[in-house]
DNA sequence: ATTGTTCATATGTTCAAACATATTGAAAGT
DNA sequence: ACTTTCAATATGTTTGAACATATGAACAAT
């Protein structure tokens, strides 16, 4: 039997939101809040249906969700389990560059943060269709565990999206986009190549030039495959692993 | 009423799969061959249960999937619907190794090809969900272009699956899965890294060691997130870049 | 012509109950 | 020490039934 069931809230059977609704939220704050350690026992379906007066069926809903959302495991006779890892299908916390990092337990700050207007190099140009010379607005970020950089950032922002480079990039990134400029990002390529660390990466990253890192462009789009945003990434690939779960349509 | 119902083939109440998971099963077919056309009526759910013999909560089980996957929609009253297709990373196409390669224009070919009955190793015991001790098929493949070998790519089949190692492996093999096994893979989970080469792969690759590499795992799994294939990949990244493409859902 | 009312209906929610099935873990046999 | 057997048990499947709720359509009132 789960120990800490009494901890579990309990249900609104007067709600108009349905039961299994509900259910499902509560399990995802839960999981988020790391109620349950990954790996970790669950409750058993009998018990928390009865603690929350629902039926079996009701309280499967939920988890069949939760399932299919990747959160959680389950196993004939063995239970059900947290997942390990928390799945990235969703693009909105996909691109979020917080998110990215939290999932990994450990806390990120940045220990360089610079917003620049400037000129795109040749790349740069190419990927977001902009004639030569154009002056756009850069965002440039080196983020690292306790003393270690972990990831060199440098993204270049559309014209079209009207940045000026005063905002406030402190709040997630595309929820400003899409607040205070209604851009919203539908589509994104990614080109991953492992290089080795020239010296000036080796410096942002602090580790010896030559040494193996994961190099990552990307290409976000809007819904009229229209581009938003171009950036490159750097990440000291002995300590990160680059994860996606992908979805076939159909 | 819908029309063409009796056009609908029907179900085996004596298979050991599901009848939801058959009712699922069917319902994609039909609407991947327009059976249905888009934005048209759908059978309700009263009828179609009755045609098939099922009660209407098994084919609400099977109708909820397909809508969290996007292929239908549901509203109270008018009915259900097939949904416009949505173009989200084309995981057939993405996980087809050749299709990997005859896209970057260079014609690749096998130099080292091997089918083997063995035991997995740890990593794929737990990937993969199966007992220690398990032997499953594994497939090893190099691939290069002329005499550069870009590709080292080893690959564990769940013994679920059903193959045997005497298969003909030269057919696209989500082909042979599909058509001969039944077994349709939905989600791809990657995890990507950049390496120093190893002697191993140095010697595989024909590259010096230490020189950067990118580490592709990848565990594919059917629609009920049951594990299909677990493989490794080793690309020389001096030529090769990893992209994709995400839509963001919804 | 516009707005309001009502009714039929398709999906939405929830339940209890029964049986199937895989797997764990312990007991028994080798 | 090893395997085999077996029962307990958590999830998996399926049913039929009942009531809730949103909404399209027909009708009525303004």
């Amino acid at each position: 039997m789960f120990e800490h069931m009494n901890n579990i809230p309990l249900l609104d059977h007067d709600s108009k939101i349905p039961l299994h609704q509900q259910a499902e939220d509560q399990l995802r704050k839960l999981i988020s809040d790391n109620h349950f350690r990954v790996g970790d026992a669950f409750p058993k379906e009998t018990d928390l249906a009865k603690r929350w007066g629902i039926s079996r069926n009701t309280l499967r809903q939920a988890i069949s969700n939760l399932v299919r959302d990747g959160l959680l495991e389950r196993k004939k006779r063995s239970g059900t389990t947290v997942r390990k890892k928390k799945i990235t299908t969703d693009l909105a916390n996909w691109l979020s560059f917080s998110h990215e990092m939290e999932d990994k337990g450990t806390p990120f700050k940045d220990i360089k943060h610079a917003v620049d207007l400037m000129k795109a190099d040749k790349e740069t140009e190419e990927r977001l269709g902009i004639p030569h010379g154009t002056k756009v607005v850069s965002l440039e970020r080196i983020r690292s565990t306790g003393r270690n950089p972990m990831v060199y950032f440098r993204s270049y922002f559309h014209p079209r999206v009207g940045l000026t480079g005063s905002e406030n990039f402190k709040k997630p990134l595309y929820e400003l986009l899409d607040e205070e400029f209604h851009v919203v990002p539908v589509y994104s390529q990614e080109e991953i190549r492992a290089i080795a660390a020239t010296e000036k990466i080796a410096a942002w990253l602090k580790i010896e030039p030559g040494a193996p890192v994961l190099e990552r462009k990307r290409l976000v789009l809007d819904a009229g495959r229209k581009p938003i945003e171009f950036n490159i990434c750097y990440y000291r690939s002995d300590a990160f692993t680059y994860s996606i779960e992908i979805k076939r349509p159909i």
